[in-house]
DNA sequence: AAGCAAACATACTACCGGGTATGCTGTCAA
DNA sequence: TTGACAGCATACCCGGTAGTATGTTTGCTT
């Protein structure tokens, strides 16, 4: 079943074929991209995408899955840094716009996946793989509610209806999804300044006052967690 | 060609076509709905659906031209009303994100057919449809860039990167796409309230202090324009 | 009532793409 | 040296789907 485990020698290839998925499947889409345009995208044929992964889907699981690692762990400093609330916010959504541009084809395929209902068509096994996203995706909006509530017990910020919010907050910081296109060029600085313009307009949706000096902070308690 | 003209006499089908693919396309994207799901969704057959579109293309352009449509429309009180830009600016906000509640299919179908990139296998003729719509995407993006403009040259609101924030805000106002899924019961009245939050959020991005009296400044105004 | 076209349904074709079966080659252990 | 197996490529099968060709019915005109 687990593909990867068996590979042990050469997990570079399976590397490079998810790599390829997730160019092919964040610009086509699962349903018009086949296994042979991914395997010409890295100049081989079926056979070797299939030698790695079972079928089509699983590849498509085990990129989106890639996704959502990525996902936990580019809010993972500002989760667990020991702070005020607001300040750990602003580092997680300034993390995850960060790896939103960082790893852009993994997370166009994440936001994919979330918008596609399967119903009967689909066998058990593989609602359950849809389950167990959901379960995840639920954790990871989970993580974004606790520390929001923690804020506003704080008195830092007023929030209405919190789930709005918090999605509108998701989506602000997503925001990269949509329009980046990655260039040659670019690099942490280029993310860096994205990143922060980003956040600072999530944090004022929330009704925060950030200033350029919270923003600096934000970055001294990154290094912080950082080290 | 233009298949809506020479069908004067039932209209009313051309719009169940339409709607039934919206439907379709929207919880399935383009390449995994077939046009038999369109006319089984409809209670008929193929024949009925490429009596009324020449092709599957077609219908999908169909949609998201009415997405295009209901997109301007949803602006346009705010986009002519007659006020300081920081007002208008919030009105097409709350219009927005209102039609995206009341029109979701055809506006999920309207954000997927952004993200398709479809370069050699598409004939001439269909790339000069997807360059018309890109056409309309950027107008209608200029629309909002003009009226942020002008409210930043009030010194109503500062901006970084006019074209990044702008992007922001869009998103902000787009959110509905993602977490929306109607119920029977839903009315004007928690679309407005919906929307109410998001206007709320979306200005607050920009660093507006967006106060109750100014939401309540806006509906009126609404209610000005609308008569 | 007769003719004709719109408005479909049905039957069929051609092709594409997921999956499989099989064949080929290098490597490594015994 | 010789299996034996990883690591692929090639050839093939078959279900699904866009598009077409050909009925068939309904309604409207003359």
């Amino acid at each position: 079943m687990g593909a990867p485990a068996r590979h042990g020698k050469k997990p570079e290839r399976y590397e490079e074929i998810l790599a390829a998925a997730a160019q092919c499947f964040s610009q086509q889409g699962f349903a018009a991209t086949s296994i042979d345009s991914v395997a010409r995208f890295l100049g081989s044929t079926k056979g070797r995408v299939y030698h790695y992964f079972p079928s089509k889907l699983d590849l498509f699981n085990a990129v989106r899955d890639r996704g959502m690692e990525h996902s936990f762990e580019a809010i993972r400093p500002g989760y667990e840094a020991k702070a005020p609330a607001v300040d750990r916010l602003a580092l997680m959504a300034h993390g995850q716009s960060y790896a939103m541009m960082q790893h852009i084809a993994y997370m166009q395929v994440l936001l994919d996946g979330l918008r596609q209902r399967r119903y009967g068509a689909t066998t058990e096994f593989q609602r359950s793989a849809m389950l167990r996203h959901l379960e995840q995706r639920d954790a990871f909006e989970a993580r974004y509610m606790e520390v929001l509530r923690a804020a506003a017990a704080d008195g830092a910020l007023r929030i209405g209806d919190m789930r709005l919010v918090s999605r509108s907050f998701l989506a602000a910081v997503n925001v990269p999804v949509f329009w980046y296109v990655p260039r040659a060029d670019d690099g942490p600085e280029k993310f860096a300044r994205f990143s922060d313009e980003i956040t600072q307009f999530a944090m004022q949706g929330l009704g925060v006052d950030w200033t350029p000096e919270r923003m600096q902070h934000m970055h001294k308690l990154r290094e912080l967690v950082d080290a």
